[in-house]
DNA sequence: TAGATTGTTAATCGATTAACAATC
DNA sequence: TAGATTGTTAATCGATTAACAATC
């Protein structure tokens, strides 16, 4: 237990969080490392391996208590409080995120979104204000913001990261196609939709040899 | 040469691409790897390796030509042509991928969307057409689809996946929230957005301890 | 108690890094 | 030719899988 936990383990926890959500749903109570095995994917040992780099969560002879294991996997991911969040560039694919309300559900609060665009600024979408821009330093620190989803153009992006980590934010999930540079205590998340797009092609062309 | 390329590779090549058109871009024409090292940050013996999967494309003491290596990982990810690709599911995310224009630019050209909602069927969105998604079957064969986005809710994933696959698509670009489970031979590229943001809250809860 | 299944150590596998001979 | 840098082999590192003793 403790150490360093490999990022692959950790990449693997939101899979298994969704996992036990529907056994929960389904009103399955327990489990084995095998049976979990055969609905997941990954192999039984490698499932009692992750779950053991955080403790002993099963019981021998039993398997493992869906809902409390659960709950431990939420813990650890850190989804048991609630986490204010921003977006900043309110053009396509930022009004499509504060419209995902999947979100919000998991605690994950939007309170504002940012641009510079006057067409934009003022108005609300899904219920959530678009303020300027030049707001945002102050907002972050009077709404305790966590967490920020960048969704500006691949120009803006480290700029605008720049100057939210000058403000204390030490989260940010990166939509632009760029390779954000920040300091050791930031952690940044990238999704580069495009990159994935370019994997599907790549493996299409070989399916179709 | 050939054999398998590893996934790990493959998930590396649309970064090197992208590297790439940004040296292009400002004009840069000769590259060694341990420059491109110092810009993306893999190692430079990484950097060879993975080119040395595809062939020599360097020369000793010379380095690597940016244009002739950027075409040739454009060719290896299968961007030289174009695809036919359609959406199904108008909702925010469906809605946001057909606004985005960055995969049009790229050869992924967007013939239409699908849904079964009567409120959205029949509009346009980005100049392209919803259709009802009865009619997705006839589509698909007669505009010779080759990508399809599901941006449906996670229930109706997998049914429409089937009928997909039924009617000859071969890769799915999936943005539900479920595992699709599909013969060996169609390619799954998933965008779980929401366990990204739980491996964020992971690490930000890492940092605030 | 006997059976089942975990927790954990050891073995294997694969990917990354280092080293260097080949060669431009 | 001398210097630089690739292509490629060998060494290392880390992650996955197998095995089994512990124990519920």
């Amino acid at each position: 237990m403790a150490d360093k936990i490999s990022h692959a383990v950790i990449r693997r926890l939101p899979k298994y969080h969704r996992y036990l959500q529907e056994l929960m749903d389904r009103g399955i109570t327990r489990i084995s490392s095998r049976e979990l095995s055969d609905i997941m994917g990954f192999t039984a040992s490698q499932i009692r391996q992750d779950f053991n780099n955080f403790g002993g969560f099963g019981q021998q002879g039993y398997g493992y208590n869906v809902n409390a294991l659960h709950y431990e996997i939420a813990r650890i991911l850190g989804l048991v409080g609630e986490y204010n969040t921003i977006i900043v560039g309110a053009g396509n694919l930022g009004r499509a995120l504060a419209n995902y309300s999947s979100f919000e559900h998991c605690g994950f609060k939007l309170r504002a979104m940012f641009d510079i665009d006057d067409t934009v600024v003022g108005k609300k979408i899904n219920g959530v204000k678009v303020l300027h821009a030049s707001d945002m330093k102050d907002f972050i620190t009077k709404e305790n913001i966590d967490i920020v989803y960048i969704c500006t153009n691949k120009d803006s992006a480290q700029k605008t990261a720049d100057e939210l980590i000058t403000n204390g934010i030490q989260a940010i999930w990166n939509f632009a196609p760029v390779d954000l540079i920040v300091p050791d205590d930031v952690v940044v998340e990238n999704v580069h939709l495009i990159e994935d797009l370019f994997t599907l092609s790549y493996f299409l062309k070989g399916a179709r040899k």
